[in-house]
DNA sequence: GTAGATGATGCGGGAACCTGCAAGACGCGC
DNA sequence: GCGCGTCTTGCAGGTTCCCGCATCATCTAC
């Protein structure tokens, strides 16, 4: 077995390595990436099907390296292993999870059996092994009680991308008074209005930037998924 | 002497440990703690005077913990070990720091001896450290040319809070058109309009979010940022 | 002192935003 | 079919935002 670590940082890499070597005898080698894009070539290269990757990286945001591996080999197994259990996170991730493969979201506060345990599982018996913080996440996610669904989702991120209500309806093939609906829906769910009709009626926010800010202090976005939701902006904007 | 150290991620912890009993080998005690908030308990309880402490930590940011100690105990010297040189953290800190007080500023990229020449050179020289890229930042945030003022900075704070031009008014003592005035000055600067006004004008942004945005992925803005200003915020709206 | 630069303020208008009301469209269960 | 809920769409209105134009105060340089 060859396993391949994306990890930015150095202290992190080496205790991984160790782990991989602790927790797998049966892997000869262990390959070492420093940036996302340098995980994606050498993936490329190794054809590698175990895969350990951290979320947030400088360079290539881990989301964006697990993609294109995923999309050149589907059946390649993933352990992501964070810092964090932000719902973008565990949103992005799950949108990129191809049918059928086997994955893996492990916190870094996590102890070495727990990481060790998920590698085996994950790498040998191929199941999936979500961290049970994380599950948590997806069940308030997916569920919708309390959890935002996708099309809410979606307009989050286009109004915190700083599109316009048109804009929105364009790209999205809505009208404009459905965009303002939704529109409506999210401040409700974000519940933006607390503070807003006060006393008098001047201490007032502004609902739409209200909105993003308040999304990014209760981890719905966070910098990377904006980074993303700001490259397939412009991609969008190229075709139009 | 003693150092505190304070940091959330175990293995960088240990890490820190090492690095100061190797660098300063007249350091008998080294104390640690795994949050911003037990630093601040730690370093009152131990009346610490010399202090390392990372930026980015969940439960309390670093900046936060700074300022206490330092409120408490201006003549501290704190060595800052972070993971980035956002324009927001370097920021943050230079805002906090005491005058005639003794900190430092070290990339967690840094080589070993980088991190134990900060150490010798804050804690017993009582010399300021300042890494290089970041010491770039604070030139290019102080200096005027491409840089933000101090003004511009504070308006950009509060409409990414999603405070109404007319809060804003209020609460920096404005009239409304002069806060739409550095609103203006803040969309060119940002420089919100490049896509803005295209063939048809309809493909447009909405101002106002989009510099939210522009300035997050630039690293002008970032989480703690937003968090410290919320904080502020709420503390103001108490007292209106 | 005069001229120029900078910044705060007022006014007005056009565009965008937020929302209440109401009419269709679609699916689901009975 | 019929009723019900959910989603979409249009219209109208009030509010907020964005900005050009103009005035005034302050400060600097010559």
């Amino acid at each position: 077995m060859k396993v391949l670590i994306v990890e930015d940082d150095p202290l992190h890499r080496s205790y991984l390595h160790e782990a991989v070597s602790a927790a797998l005898p049966e892997c000869e080698t262990v390959i070492e990436a420093e940036s996302g894009t340098m995980g994606e070539k050498l993936a490329r290269d190794h054809r590698s099907a175990h895969v350990v990757m951290d979320l947030q990286m400088n360079n290539r945001n881990g989301i964006e390296a697990a993609r294109t591996i995923w999309k050149e080999r589907p059946d390649t197994r993933i352990l992501f292993w964070s810092n964090y259990s932000d719902e973008a996170y565990v949103r992005g991730v799950s949108r990129i999870v191809p049918d059928g493969a086997a994955y893996g979201y492990v916190l870094k506060s996590a102890s070495d059996e727990r990481l060790k345990l998920a590698l085996r599982s994950i790498f040998v018996e191929a199941q999936c092994v979500i961290d049970r913080e994380v599950r948590g996440m997806q069940q308030k996610s997916l569920g919708q009680t309390r959890g935002f669904s996708d099309s809410e989702y979606e307009i989050l991120i286009d109004i915190a991308l700083g599109l316009t209500d048109r804009a929105i309806a364009r790209r999205r093939g809505l009208s404009l008074r459905s965009v303002q609906n939704r529109l409506q829906q999210l401040y409700e769910k974000l519940d933006v209005y607390q503070t807003a009709s006060d006393d008098h009626e001047d201490s007032r926010f502004n609902l739409r930037a209200r909105a993003v800010t308040v999304a990014m202090l209760r981890k719905l976005l966070n910098y990377s998924a904006l980074e993303r939701a700001e490259s397939e902006l412009a991609e969008w904007l190229k075709q139009v």
